[in-house]
DNA sequence: ATTAATGTACGAACTAGTGAGTTCACGTTA
DNA sequence: TAACGTGAACTCACTAGTTCGTACATTAAT
């Protein structure tokens, strides 16, 4: 008779395990490699299953590559849901968006690296993905809002644009880790080092509420 | 007779030139489609010579990318070098700084492409070249002396450091040509928009001046 | 028995790099 | 001054090795 769905050891025939399976070992493989620099045959080798399933699942290459880019946003976009931002003063509450933002690029060096390598090709397979093209942003909304609330009470100046300050969020965390190659091969700087991270992150902070009070 | 070295028409035998003219191709191969994604085939074919001629004169595809690398670093090294800072004001020799590097940036789209591509390569082309590993920064000289006489006047904060000062600079510059892919793609907003240009000019010098000055 | 899921082997197209020979400019010699 | 020698600049065709994708066979579940 046999355990009817493998209890754990056996694992064999199990769909959504296999799709998993080949995503983050994808992850992994397109983030190193980037899109080009991938190979189909590598990312099988790595996966519990074989090239073939990677086609029966995903298509292709670019299928492919496009399901590991909608998971790494995905993951973000529910992560930036979660600041309940109305309970918070607006200085506050930009410091912690900014804190968000900067802790989960550190945590996620392959998000960072997919978003660069996106752009290298032109998003064009962002625009390619019916889920991402113009995926709804819950911290620009969360932004919006305190920003609103820091001009009513004459804390915030009344010019602030919650795209501009996402901006300079992002430009901020992700330039940080992205280019922390070439600028410690030119300038010998650590990026990473525990202290510098600690005094980044406050100093963007300050950065913010600096601009957004003067 | 016939002219002896050709005088324009011909340039047949021109060791100089044939040089140049790869450089100059391969920068825009390069820059477009990524290290592994250039092809070498198609770089000779943009040539005015043969593929031959890449390996005769640079040994292969990785030295060929070290070259253009170096030649892109050193155009901007010699452009910072260029400001004259001593006779700035702080604030003004700050903003100006930030100008050069906001207008250079964005008129050169192929050397921002090419330092994305190269950080996704975690820098090691330019570690291999013995030009670029530790090059000499004029740049971070102006800043570092604009900033202590900031200092010393009482009107700058004294724990700036300006390899932060020149890394909030860059990230600002960089990301927003970087990146313009994936976020307009998202937020729909087009950051080679004129008008928003010169406001993200403007706001990048407010913020560094706030900064330092609070 | 039928179908979903999986594994194996293969092929057509591509790609970096090379082998071998050619052309040209120029200096040297007969 | 004409034939010759030489090395740099150049051309063409080829190869050895990859790489994405697929045809076909097989196994497990219902």
């Amino acid at each position: 008779m046999t355990a009817p769905s493998s209890s754990d050891a056996e694992r064999q025939r199990d769909k959504d395990r296999t799709r998993a399976d080949i995503l983050e070992v994808a992850t992994r493989e397109f983030a190193d490699k980037g899109y080009t620099g991938a190979r189909v045959d590598e990312i099988a080798e790595r996966t519990s299953t074989t090239k073939r399933m990677i086609y029966y699942y995903f298509g292709g290459k670019e299928q492919l590559y496009i399901a590991v880019l909608e998971r790494a946003y995905l993951a973000i976009r529910a992560l930036e849901a979660e600041v309940d931002v109305e309970h918070l003063e607006p200085e506050e509450g930009i410091r912690r968006l900014a804190e968000l933002t900067f802790d989960h690029h550190e945590a996620h060096p392959d998000f960072i690296r997919l978003v660069s390598i996106e752009n290298i090709h032109r998003a064009e397979h962002i625009a390619r993905s019916e889920v991402l093209a113009g995926l709804a942003n819950p911290a620009l909304d969360g932004l919006t809002k305190l920003l609103e609330r820091g001009r009513a009470a004459g804390r915030f100046r009344a010019d602030a644009d919650p795209l501009d300050v996402h901006m300079v969020i992002s430009s901020f965390c992700v330039f940080r880790l992205a280019n922390r190659h070439t600028f410690a091969a030119i300038f010998g700087r650590d990026m990473l080092d525990p202290g510098r991270r600690d005094h980044h992150r406050r100093m963007l902070g300050d950065m913010l509420i600096n601009y957004l009070t003067s």
